[in-house]
Order: C-alpha cells, then sequence, then structure tokens
DNA sequence: TTGGAATGTCAACGAAGCTGACATAAACTG
DNA sequence: CAGTTTATGTCAGCTTCGTTGACATTCCAA
C-alpha cells in the first residue's frame, strides 16, 4: 500500500503531490543543509574551549535531567559508554560537570552541572535558540506546528518512548 | 525586539506561545533525535559497505549534480578538499564515482556515477526517502508544508542561495 | 556467598574532520 | 612570453568521536 500511495503521487493525485519522489528529495536536502545552520552556531562557540558535539549533547541533556545516570544518558545519545565517558572525563576534569555517587544504588553516578557547566550551557543555548527562534518567528506558528509533527513523526519511536519516560519520571519527582 | 518579543510570549501572549524558550528548547530536541531517525536507515547500508556518511553526501550530490566539479561539491558539502578527497578516492577507485578532465577548463574534474554508483545511490535514497515518506503521510500536507518552511528558514542563506545557484545552472543547460 | 549488573578504565583502532605545505597543470594576465 | 592565479591532488600530522575487547570495582539480589 506504501507503493500503491508513491504511485499515486507519482502520477499527479493532487492530494498526494507532497509524496512526490521530488518534493521528498527536496525535504531530504533542505533537513541535510537546515541541520548545518542548526549546529552552526553552538560549534563556533563549542570549538573556542576545544570541545565538540558530544560535549555539547551531553550538557543539553544534563542539564534538562539533573542527576540523571550514566546510563540513560548513553540511551539517550545512543553512543557507547566508552565513547561517553572519554566526553564526560574532560567535563568532569574541567570543572563543567559533577558526578556523585547514587545514594541508593551506589554504583550510578549521578550527573549534574556545576555553576561553571550552568554557564556554559546558558551560552550555547541561548545561542541555538536564538537561531531557532529565528526560523521559527520567521515561518510563523503554523509551520512551526507542521515542523514539529513531522520532526516526531521521523524519530524512532523506541527513542522517543523511552525518552518521554524519562521526562515523566522527572516532572513526577 | 528580538528579547521583547520573547518576554512577550514568556508571558503568555496567545499568539507567541510558539516562541517561549520551553517551546523553542522542544524543537532543538526534537530536531537532535529527528536527525538520528532520518540518518539511520542509509547510515546501517554504508556500515555493511563500509562506507560513511560523508560517502553518501557526496553520492547524493553528484547524483544531483552529474558532472559537477569538485570545487562545487567542497562549497556545498562544507569541508575541506584534502577531506572531500579522501572520500572522493575511495569512491573512484571502488568503482562508484568517475573523474573525468573538464573539456572547457581542463584544469578541472567533472565527476559522475557509474552504473554501479548510481545503483548504490539508488539503495541509498530509497531507504531515507521510505522513512521520510512515512512521517510525511503520518503527518499529512499541511504539515509538511510547515516543515519545509521552518527548514528554510534555518538554513544558511548563503549557503542556500549557492544551491540554488548550482540548481539554475544544471536546469538551464 | 556467589552471580550478575552498573560503572569505569585501559588499549587499540578507524572514520572523518582539520591545518599546513607543496606539486602539477592549466588558465589567465600584464 | 613571463609571472600569477586557480583547480586539484597529495603528504604528513593532529583531533574528535565513534567502535570493540578486556578487565577491575562496586554492590545489589537471589
Amino acid at each position: 500500500m506504501n507503493e500503491r500511495l508513491r504511485k499515486r503521487a507519482d502520477a499527479g493525485d493532487e492530494d498526494l503531490l507532497f509524496l512526490t519522489d521530488d518534493q521528498i528529495r527536496r525535504g531530504i536536502e533542505a533537513m541535510f543543509f537546515a541541520y548545518r545552520g542548526f549546529t552552526a552556531d553552538p560549534d563556533r562557540i563549542l570549538a573556542k574551549s576545544g570541545y565538540g558535539r558530544a560535549h555539547h549533547r551531553a550538557i543539553h541533556f544534563i542539564k534538562r535531567f539533573p542527576g540523571t545516570t550514566v546510563n540513560n544518558l548513553l540511551d539517550i545519545l545512543g553512543v557507547t559508554k566508552q565513547s561517553l565517558n572519554r566526553v564526560l572525563r574532560r567535563l568532569i576534569d574541567d570543572g563543567l560537570v559533577e558526578s556523585r555517587v547514587g545514594e541508593q544504588d551506589r554504583r550510578q553516578r549521578n550527573l549534574f552541572l556545576t555553576e561553571k557547566g550552568e554557564a556554559f550551557e546558558r551560552e550555547l543555548s541561548e545561542a541555538q535558540r536564538k537561531r531557532v527562534r529565528a526560523a521559527y518567528r520567521a515561518a510563523g506558528p503554523e509551520a512551526v506546528a507542521g515542523f514539529r509533527t513531522v520532526l516526531e513523526h521521523m524519530m524512532d519511536p523506541e527513542l522517543r518512548r523511552h525518552y518521554e519516560a524519562l521526562r515523566r519520571r522527572r516532572d513526577e519527582a
């Protein structure tokens, strides 16, 4: 049926013009170029301090989920613990992240941003929000709603469920 | 004024709710997770052949602009020639890309996909289109229009101009 | 008390960015 | 024609950030 719809679209069905291969291709290219713009400002700030996107991602999600465990972060970021550990090591050594031994389960490490880490997070996220806000404002509320809808459907459903479970757990606490 | 609007939004102005910091943050996270989904399928295919995203990007744009020069590709992809050269070298050696000496300007190299390269491109782009098409269909045409609008505004305007100039030049020829 | 889970660390590797330097050929320019 | 610029390729070396494998530590739980 997937295929059937695609063929109807290719044949010129008015309602399905947005599903033609050419339209999809334009969307793919737009996604590629937009992601570049999306990361450009934080990338510049990170480069000044000798950090990369991996550090940004870790900082971002520690900010969102203060006290989260390494394992949660691994699931969200989708990298190996060795890779994350290198990044966290650096952030901890540089005094941006604090790692506290878990209270209930002392095997776990609960991660927090330090004052310095909070400040750096603000610098990064303000730069990125500024760019996204400008795009949002230029596009308007209806476009933004559509943008969010498509993105939601493009995610891996399992990752999305996992992430929302984290959010719920945090908001309940 | 940027700041003024943001404050109105934070204060609860109905028309500007989509510009609150929290909404922007959700958009940023959605973009991060969606990009992962967006690249997941091609990444799997590439990994089987020992290629990476860099090869995908090169193949994609050579497919879009057959006969394009190395310099054009450098501008579009935003990497250094050394980095691109490593990728192109491999694709040429593996018989996926052909490099022909330019006709008018013999310093230039015009790049084309071979039969084998075309086949691989189809495999990659069909996997990616399938995912994007599913998201598009689930979201609906209005959402897709909004999605595209926001992405357009998120791109670097200069890159976008450059890219569209290439498209025009190709379509005129 | 033993097995397994969570975490961290060490070593090694690879992909793919980067800079800098230099070579070559072709095109352009004075 | 001589000299400069442009397009490309290549070498060496560095960095980030991903990978796998092996192994130690800590600690919960059966």
